[in-house]
DNA sequence: CACGTCTGTCATGCT
DNA sequence: GAAGCATGACAGACG
């Protein structure tokens, strides 16, 4: 079952990206009402109520404790967090349109929610209900137990917010607190009914399937009572003249006395309950605890963390947009509120600051094939290692490794011919098995097909072939011959062989000679240590011979060592310049999809924008006025309610227990 | 002739 | 301690 959850959760979050990718507006939140605990958990965070569940184990394993470092669970992890994050861009972005679905649904009656058929299909997809069927296929609403039929998504949504994300007994709207507060919310819908706004209360999911916008409670634009200007308290820390005020407090609070619920002529106005598992839609900081940095919009009144727990405890919005943690909080319930206050200052100063200003800075339009071509180009040019072809390091790696790893080439070994030509010593030991050993490397351009850089290497790696390539019976050694051969080539013919050998002797290879050496160099420094000291005791030698074969050996072998060591060391350079051009595939690879992204979520941000702003233009105060929007601006309400706020009102009452009216949603 | 590269060699450290 | 290996450094050869 875990990982049947694993693989629908990744598999849903990377349909989702890949929906928004090609344009298809997904409401994230629609299946977020929906989702079971687990994805619920996944996507909005971990939550402090939700350890009611078995599911926090699930949630400590996604927040990477308890896993060990080895386990393989750990990639999952990363893998989950990474497609979280990214989610978490869309979702942010999708609340606005799930605000828009709300708004295109009516309903005027408290308890029965009317789908208006008008909402625009395309606005919202649908993708909730099989999802969460899927997920959860008991599909036992949480919380719907005494609910309508009809509601049953909206309340089980209502339910499951209030269940998962506020602990018992912390406020906020708990379940407990709607039991004790009845009219909390809920009864204040029932109450007001078109004020209710049980914003998020319906569900995207199952509902949808029914009805594209089934469950669509009511919006209670709730004009404060502060909006009678100075009751809403100012939000601390709110920016003056900044749209982000809050006159959050007790928004929406169905249960205080005297709310003032204007008919707000707010046309298809409503909110699904999709919305409620939305992380804090328009800043991105509240999924993190307490949002420090965010405290000057965040900061809730002071002295009203108890009416904020009544104001919201029996909402659900407050579940919505408040990680659990902050949910917990009557005061960072408030700040939420107030943070809400605007979704679009919040969204346009922050979200879009930092996301599209990344985008606008990394990849203003598009990030074509070529782009990334020419990104990884120029990825590629800032390494100190090029693998620039025209230089070719890499020459004598293989015919090194080829002669070296099969003797001491351009030694002689050939006893045979050490004994043809014994005063010569090791000259003239050609070795055919290491020469052709040699000739290969050399002459298999093959070999080097696979490393361009290589092209163009003409050294001479034959390390003392000169008898081999002086012999003109032997002109399949092209490269052996090299240089040597070329310099030989000016009377090779009539040289005499003593010359002849000389000059293509090594030094040591002309001090034996010179010494009297009975036995090749070949012999001197490929034989094992015991019968290189039987050779040597077979013959009477010097103590001057004896010394030269001993350097003999010492410099032959050295040698040896010195081309395996070089050609170890070009072939870690190679590895490593492969290395780092995987890396920089990679990363470019890993920049193109996240510009992609960027620009996706920027797009889905503008279209967010300009819905915001054809709903705020619908809005209707009791007498039928529009609501100037340098004057008013929306905020969601933790209850669910979408708020009618006056920046000023709301900038003013900060620090205050802010009163709020709230408007009725009115058609 | 200067320069870069290749190659051999030496010194040194390590096994 | 000898033998061998690995490697940095150096110098000569060469293009």
């Amino acid at each position: 079952m875990l990982y049947l959850k694993k693989y629908f959760t990744e598999g849903l979050i990377q349909f989702t990206i890949l929906l928004s990718l090609i344009g298809v507006r997904v409401d994230v939140d629609t299946y977020l009402s929906n989702q079971l605990p687990p994805l619920r958990e996944i996507i909005l965070g971990p939550s402090s109520a939700y350890t009611q569940t078995q599911f926090h184990n699930l949630r400590n394993t996604l927040d990477g404790y308890g896993i060990h470092p080895k386990s393989v669970d750990l990639d999952h992890f990363f893998t989950t967090r990474r497609l979280l994050n990214q989610v978490r861009q869309l979702d942010r972005l999708s609340v606005p349109s799930t605000e828009l679905n709300t708004w295109l649904v009516h309903r005027d009656s408290e308890t029965v929610v009317s789908a208006s058929s008008q909402s625009s299909p395309s606005i919202t997809l649908d993708n909730g209900a099989g999802l969460e069927d899927v997920d959860n296929p008991d599909a036992t609403p949480r919380g719907g137990e005494a609910q309508p039929a009809g509601q049953q998504g909206g309340q089980r949504g209502a339910g499951e917010l209030e269940e998962w994300h506020q602990p018992p007994g912390i406020g906020a709207g708990g379940r407990g607190d709607r039991r004790e507060h009845p009219g909390a919310g809920w009864s204040g819908r029932q109450r007001s009914p078109a004020l209710s706004g049980e914003l998020g209360v319906s569900e995207c999911g199952a509902d949808q399937d029914q009805n594209l916008f089934p469950d669509v409670t009511s919006v209670s634009f709730s004009v404060p009572k502060a909006m009678e200007v100075n009751s809403t308290a100012p939000l601390p820390g709110s920016a003056a003249g900044t749209p982000e005020s809050g006159a959050a407090g007790q928004f929406g609070l169905p249960a205080r006395p005297t709310p003032i619920n204007q008919d707000v002529s707010l046309h298809q106005a409503s909110l699904p309950s999709c919305s409620q598992d939305f992380p804090p839609p328009f800043n991105p900081q509240l999924d993190s605890a307490g949002a420090p940095q965010r405290a000057p919009l965040l900061r809730p009144p002071s002295g009203n963390s108890s009416n904020v727990n009544s104001t919201f405890g029996a909402t659900n919005l407050t579940g919505i947009f408040l990680p659990p943690h902050v949910n917990g909080s009557a005061s960072n319930a408030t700040a939420a509120a107030a943070v809400l206050a605007d979704p679009f200052g919040s969204l346009l100063e922050e979200a879009m600051l930092d996301e599209i200003s990344l985008l606008d800075l990394a990849m203003e339009e598009g990030f074509s094939q070529a782009q990334a071509s020419q990104l990884e180009d120029e990825l590629d040019s800032d390494s100190g290692l090029s693998l620039d072809s025209s230089r070719s390091p890499a020459s004598p790696s293989s015919s090194e490794t080829s002669c070296s790893s099969e003797g001491a080439v351009g030694y002689s070994t050939d006893s045979e011919v050490a004994a043809a030509e014994p005063e010569e010593g090791a000259v003239g030991g050609y070795q055919p098995g290491y020469s052709k050993l040699c000739r290969m490397s050399f002459q298999d351009p093959t070999q080097f097909h696979g490393l361009p850089q290589l092209d163009g290497v003409g050294h001479n790696h034959t390390y003392n072939l000169p008898l081999a390539s002086a012999f003109p019976e032997r002109p399949e050694l092209p490269l052996a011959a090299g240089k040597k051969a070329a310099r030989d080539k000016q009377g090779a013919k009539f040289q005499p062989p003593q010359d002849f050998l000389d000059k293509h002797s090594s030094r040591d290879e002309r001090r034996a000679r010179a010494m009297k050496i009975p036995f090749s160099n070949d012999k001197i420094i490929n034989l094992p240590v015991e019968e290189f000291n039987e050779l040597l005791a077979k013959h009477h030698l010097s103590e001057a011979q004896l010394a030269l074969i001993r350097d003999i050996r010492r410099r032959g072998k050295n040698k040896l060592a010195a081309q395996n060591c070089r050609k170890r060391k070009l072939d870690t350079i190679i590895n490593l310049e492969q290395g780092v051009q995987d890396l920089r595939r990679d990363k470019a690879r890993l920049l193109k999809e996240k510009m992609e992204f960027l620009r996706s979520i920027r797009q889905m941000k503008q279209k967010m924008q300009s819905l915001y702003q054809e709903v705020f233009a619908q809005l209707r105060d009791e007498e039928g006025r529009p609501y100037p929007p340098s004057q008013y601006s929306l905020q969601y309400g933790a209850d669910g309610s979408v708020l009618v706020t006056p920046r000023g009102a709301a900038a003013a009452e900060q620090g205050r227990k802010p009163e709020k009216k709230q408007k009725d949603k009115k058609k």
